[in-house]
DNA sequence: AATAGTTTTGCAAATGTTTTCATAAAAATG
DNA sequence: CATTTTTATGAAAACATTTGCAAAACTATT
């Protein structure tokens, strides 16, 4: 089969080869059943004789749609969102589509260009993390008339429907985890919430629920960490090796919650005798770490998938197919990794 | 800016809007240096007005470059993978390019299946993971004209130009350390290598170099674990549970070490002391976790970086740009999760 | 075998751009 | 101010398809 590497081969050299108009031959694709049978199969073995393939960009400048749907995330670097892209990508590739992937690494105005970018290239629908977006963004996804859905967070009252994880859930579940247990000396790790809208939510529902609690989390105990094993296993040590030291650390996602392990076990205390650490999110390896991780699950491939579907339905079928909102509901794991104050005196101790 | 929301809008809307000819509305698009700057300042306005997004599609027919590359992974779920696709990515997209991604899940029917949807989009360019494919990728890409690196693994007899680490390099750096450290009671971890060339390239290479010091790895250590942290922790545990155990464990990446870590602590056993664990690949978190993972670094992000380097080089300057292969080393990196066997009787024992 | 009804095919126009070529406008030169 | 040169613009063809419409080729019916 197809070789004539040299020459383009178009649907007008396949034509020739098969001696049938052009037309048949973009009906063979198009409606096969508008052709007979007979002319079917000398179209099939020219399509076959010269290598020919499809060119999806003359058929999108007919309006016909592009097979491309633009995703957008922050990073890949998170395995949170590689998870959710690779579900994401599965689940509409099934049903034709192809993915069109950028990260903005967090940068508002990088999204903006980007999203432009998309448009240029004609997507048939569009996918941006979170809930949280530049005006600009949004006025230009409104100027335009395809499907957008906004992953991996859910609000009932987001600007564009939403497909995810209600972060402020997530966050009340772990901070009355903690609370439960007895800790009244908290420590709280999240990461920088600048461009972040998932960390702030967590972040401010955590403080929220221990303040109403009675709990206050002193600012010396309230790390802003970057995502990263290695800066939250220093910033641990650091935290749990002053005299004055927390009974519990509430981290805003599994890999901060991961190098707080590392860096207790590093500190010489055990988890979860000495110190609770509990996390967000679930992520791989979280069930099998030592102690196993107390967190919260985030069903990341749920996620992407629900989307996936979402988009390709408001996509084929945009009448009935708008896209709804949907919450998919965080999930208290409790592990090893959290245990009860272990008496009176240790709530003074030091 | 940007309202007509109802429709479309195309360059020869723009053109009436600016009162001039739609081929001066291209212009100054593509040469803008052609045009007046008075009718320049038109024209922008009537851009922003009418909220003109151009047509790649359109573009697409000319022979213009599409500006997209398809990148074809087996998982975005290692991170590994993510990681170079990540690096790749964003070294594209600074030369406007945005990725077409999608995976195969180390189906290489699939693989093909998706190529050809990536031609019929008009990539400019394909990159591709690991060196071996099927014959049919080969010729398909054989009879395109596009330039096509493979990604992640370097070879210097590669089909396409490779850019990667050399594997068995890294396997052998591996296996001479365990080597060197006077084990020779090693068993081995390895995922499947069925469709997957890394693994088996590995492999193939840490069994040779142990049998050429006369270490022979008996069959019943010879485990082959899917890439996941609890099966590789539960086949450790399995493993050294056994009377008649290892002191040391090779693992053919490092999520399998991460477990097997895990599944030593989860035995009683200490790692070092009583049994060594080495990885290949130096994921993030190998040098966090407790104890810190003697491993092979694989320069992921560096990688990417570098096919994404000689992909635009090969795209924007098919002359010269041809792209060569590129050996990115990998690196041993001792830490402390390996250590010498620790005495004769130690040898002999059980 | 003629007619009507279907099915299959081809022609030509349309899609949203770019680009070549020719022409108009402006600038430079005498 | 006329002429030449340069610069800026527009008309029309080209790109690879799809599609509405009409003609052609079959089938079925009488």
């Amino acid at each position: 089969m197809a070789d004539k590497k040299s020459k383009k081969v178009d649907i007008v050299t396949v034509s020739k080869a098969a001696r049938v108009s052009p037309s048949t031959v973009s009906r063979y694709f198009n409606h096969p059943e508008l052709v007979k049978s007979a002319t079917r199969k000398k179209i099939d073995t020219a399509v076959r004789r010269t290598g020919y393939i499809r060119n999806r960009a003359a058929q999108t400048i007919h309006g016909i749609r592009s097979g491309t749907i633009g995703v957008l995330v922050p990073t890949l670097d998170h395995a949170i969102f590689a998870e959710v892209v690779q579900a994401f990508s599965d689940t509409v590739a099934s049903q034709g589509f192809t993915i069109l992937l950028a990260s903005h690494g967090y940068d508002l105005q990088r999204e903006y260009a980007i999203l432009r970018k998309f448009l240029e290239h004609r997507v048939d629908g569009v996918v941006l993390t979170g809930l949280d977006h530049d005006e600009a963004v949004f006025q230009l996804l409104d100027s335009q008339e395809i499907p957008c859905v906004l992953m991996w967070n859910y609000s009932a009252t987001s600007r564009y429907p939403s497909i995810g994880a209600d972060n402020e859930q997530a966050g009340r579940l772990i901070a009355e985890h903690v609370l439960e247990l007895g800790h009244r000396r908290v420590a709280c790790m999240f990461p920088p919430t600048h461009g972040n809208d998932r960390a702030l939510a967590r972040r401010d529902v955590v403080l929220t629920t221990l303040r109403v609690a009675g709990v206050d989390v002193p600012d010396e105990w309230m790390l802003e960490t970057v995502y990263s094993i290695s800066e939250s296993k220093q910033d641990t040590k650091r935290l749990l090796l002053q005299r004055d030291r927390p009974t519990a650390l509430i981290c805003g996602n599994d890999i901060l919650a991961t190098g707080a392990l590392y860096g207790a076990t590093a500190s010489g205390l055990r988890v979860p005798d000495d110190v609770t650490v509990v996390g967000i999110g679930d992520f791989k390896g979280s069930s099998e770490i030592e102690p196993a991780l107390t967190t919260v699950r985030l069903p990341a491939q749920r996620i992407g998938q629900e989307a996936g579907n979402a988009m390709v339905l408001a996509i084929i079928d945009p009448a009935t197919g708008k896209a709804g909102s949907l919450n998919c509901a965080p999930e208290f794991v409790e592990r090893r990794s959290s245990a009860a104050v272990k008496s009176i005196s240790e709530l003074i101790a030091r």
